[in-house]
DNA sequence: TGACAAAAGTTAGATGTCTAACTATAATGT
DNA sequence: ACATTATAGTTAGACATCTAACTTTTGTCA
């Protein structure tokens, strides 16, 4: 055991993400990096989604994701309205030809993907998968008990 | 399957970043990053080394690599000097300083180890790596065949 | 041997992300 | 009912990293 899970993720991570950079550029869409992919992920699923559950799906900070919603906002994948609900909450909501980008963005998806998981067997991406989730629950637990500790 | 195994590798990557940054301020080392230690690594193991060879070894661009090893610099961890075979070489090397964190940066290194893999098992490790590298390694040949490709 | 290409390193500028601090609104508890 | 606390979102500022362009030195080959 060499025990370089981290630095191999690490490079995989970075591998993973250039590319995908790469294919938007390539699908037209420069300016637009794989985290605004996630928060238009989320809005494919669910048509619209608040500043704060955009932040969630993608992993992201809530000032991180005002930036990525600016930006598709200014490139007109998306609309900001004021929730009827809530003042504080804003929705934010897919346009015309924000959703018309569904199809590329499941493509380049896919592709990823197959990138990944062409080299392993059926098995060997469920355990990968497996393997994985293990190693992140523990981290997250981990973390979840030191930040309680501190408190 | 759930074709996430992607998604769960750049959160893995970030928990275990965020946690080294944590770490090495609880260390006395504030102002160093991960990077830093991925520089000071190869110097741990070699004395000294080129900024082309700190560079390919820590992952980074050589113009991240001068930014790092700037930063080593002025805290006084590491001391450059110009090659005597090649006037276009820089090499950088431990200070006494430098080189007395050497224990610290191990301790870090085997918690990091710890907390990622503790809930595998040995056979779970192995296998873990053995997927990794397998992905890596056609990631790798896919980047180089299409840049072959393009020139 | 002399021109041109390659390599080592740095500088400059851009970008994606973060934390801290702020505003505005909603929820809570006494 | 009102003061306090929590939540949604934004703004400001910092930082690690990247690409492109530049300087200097070395290698190549006609």
């Amino acid at each position: 055991m060499k025990y370089d899970a981290v630095m191999l993720m690490g490079r995989i991570h970075d591998l993973t993400q250039k590319w995908l950079r790469g294919e938007l550029v390539a699908a037209g869409l420069s300016g637009i990096v794989p985290s605004h992919g996630d928060v238009l992920a989320l809005l494919f699923m669910k048509g619209e989604a608040t500043m704060h559950e955009l932040a969630a799906f993608a992993h992201r900070t809530r000032p991180t994701t005002t930036v990525l919603v600016d930006k598709l906002e200014e490139v007109g994948l998306v609309r900001r309205a004021q929730s009827e609900d809530d003042a504080r909450s804003t929705v934010v909501a897919l346009t015309a030809e924000g959703a018309s980008l569904r199809g590329s963005f499941k493509a380049i998806s896919k592709k990823l993907v197959l990138r990944v998981y062409s080299p392993l067997s059926k098995d060997e991406g469920e355990m990968l998968e497996k393997l994985l989730n293990k190693v992140l629950s523990n981290l997250e637990a981990a973390k979840n008990a030191e930040n309680a500790k501190s408190i």
